[in-house]
DNA sequence: CTGAAAGCGCTTACAG
DNA sequence: CTGAAAGCGCTTACAG
């Protein structure tokens, strides 16, 4: 009974500390300040469970991604934390590990925490554990689900965008024979990116082969046995696309290990902009995913909805190519 | 009143579905069949705001690293919260940005949140912010602070061990001309890896050049400018030990840069064994920093803590050397 | 502008 | 083995 404490102190009810605690409006400025001179001598400090147990919020949002150790999640992770800081949202934060099964028990413990709302920044998603989350009136947020889209807030991105500009980008330097890494077809967002490239090739009228399109895992070894694959091709491509930058990573490497230089014998662009893009050498020149922007998006939405307010339809959000040193006219035009 | 609910619905009181609900003895098992159907039926959830206030305790815990972006952490935090989740502990997460005024602020949120207890895992600390948590009797633990060890409770690691684990690889490869990169001095932290090194090199009988020895920013920016200071000294080392990947990794590309062939021409070690280590072209040599272990030492003590178990005096974690291929004999050595 | 009091949903001595 | 009831620390109509 800790506010009783204060008011005794302050010579007020506990209404009043109450009040000025939450700095609600018709509290006599004299008697504002003996309750802030109480709080502060008394270093009281609410309790929020009690608060919430009151008010029927939290003040707790929950942050789900699908794994902390690909790079590509920090940044998210920061931004959304960020955001919630500064409007004094805790965030619990946990990780699936790409399993769907966590995902279900995941939103199940963000529930069972009585969480404002959910982030769903996962790559996958079913629909499930989403459903969840619908029956116990918890707003939530996916990131870039253009399935599901149309049943539930989501936050989508234009990968095409991206694509068409590191394409033009190759265009532009002469090169006309570009292959591309693909991730796992079974994966629906590995799938978008791949068709997404060959739209962008199409939109050019360039002719799309398929033996120049290779199948990776999305980590550094698959990137490096998909670039083997497409340097034993005969022609082969003058430029890679990889659909992220773990695969590129491991294109590059491939490249080392035949002794094709990067950028002078081969091109390369990645997509993401993970911190390793500017680790490696050369540089890798990507395609910058605006995951904080994603962030921000997803926050934004979910703190309107828990206000009450509205939330409009969201345009997609452009992804944009950073050139860095592994691109390069094609060998063969040099030359002349 | 939703427990009322359910008592309704089983017959029961509410002090018995409490009962079930918390797996406590004594409770016949015909009755609690009953409470357990009755909260299926309903698709009760408890409200743990509620169980919080009477209880006194939230099943919350706090953790704060230095920087979610840079990638030593995203293990780390992973191994606590697989371990939290597993005990049935939520983990709210924070990080300071290396900003001390953000970690007093961060442990606030986390005292007004009454977690149970708090991780520290920031590189540095600050006294007065960890007062907070004593002060509010919340147990702590801090990641490897020398200097506060005998004050607060802590999982040190011993990076000396770890440096005399390279030393003696590059000493068993022919090595004798060693130098340094290290981190700003500032730091105690980094000081502590430079001490550790140069003791090390002591420990063989091997004199310490000090201008085999360079500062870096602990970024990979530094390390490219550490290792061209080292590259520019006569006679200059045949080898190099980083502080940490970062720079090593920026140091590989300096070497490159200068056309200096790794491990050929110079043999390099890191220290963190970062996810970068193996991307990098070559794969990068490193001492493995125990992050994994370190996790789970500050977890489970601050799990026995709040159990009320006494906990032990814990002996210091062992870095371990990862050989992969930038480490090799030295030129000269290898022409004879 | 301020206070008395009910109530949020649990747990836990206490009693039987 | 089970229940009646107090109480954790707040907020919020309601009354004045």
């Amino acid at each position: 009974m800790d506010i009783v404490q204060v008011a005794k102190r302050a010579n007020v009810s506990t209404a009043t500390v109450s009040r000025v605690l939450n700095g609600f409006p018709g509290v006599r400025e004299k008697t504002a300040l003996r309750v802030h001179r109480a709080i502060a001598e008394m270093h009281y400090i609410p309790n929020p469970n009690a608060r919430s147990l009151r008010v029927g919020r939290t003040r707790l949002f929950g942050l789900i991604v699908s794994d902390v150790n690909n790079p590509f999640f920090p940044e998210l992770i920061d931004a959304f934390e960020s955001l919630a800081t500064a409007e004094g949202i805790e965030v619990i934060f946990t990780h699936t590990n790409y399993d769907l099964k966590r995902l279900h028990s995941s939103i199940r413990r963000m529930i069972e925490r009585s969480v404002d709302a959910i982030a769903v920044m996962t790559s996958e998603v079913e629909e499930d554990a989403l459903q969840q989350a619908v029956q116990a009136g918890i707003p939530m947020v996916l990131m870039n689900q253009r399935k599901l889209a149309h049943k539930y807030p989501n936050v989508p991105v234009d990968y095409s965008a991206g694509f068409r500009e590191a394409l033009e980008h190759l265009l532009s330097l002469g090169h006309r024979d570009i292959g591309f890494i693909a991730g796992p077809q079974s994966l629906d967002s590995a799938r978008g990116r791949k068709d997404a490239f060959t739209a962008a090739l199409k939109s050019h009228g360039i002719h799309v082969r398929n033996e120049w399109i290779a199948i990776g895992d999305l980590r550094v070894e698959g990137g490096r046995k998909a670039m083997d694959a497409l340097l034993a091709r005969s022609p082969r491509p003058t430029a890679v696309v990889a659909s992220n930058d773990l695969m590129a990573v491991g294109a590059l490497q491939a490249a080392h290990a035949s002794r094709i230089h990067v950028p002078r014998d081969l091109s390369l662009i990645g997509f993401d902009d993970l911190p390793i893009a500017t680790m490696v050498h050369p540089a890798l020149s990507t395609i910058r995913h605006p995951r904080r922007e994603v962030a921000a998006r997803a926050f934004d939405l979910l703190w309107k909805t828990v206000q009450g307010e509205s939330v409009a339809e969201a345009s997609a959000l452009q992804p944009h190519l950073v050139i860095r040193n592994s691109t390069a006219p094609p060998a063969g035009l040099k030359r002349r």
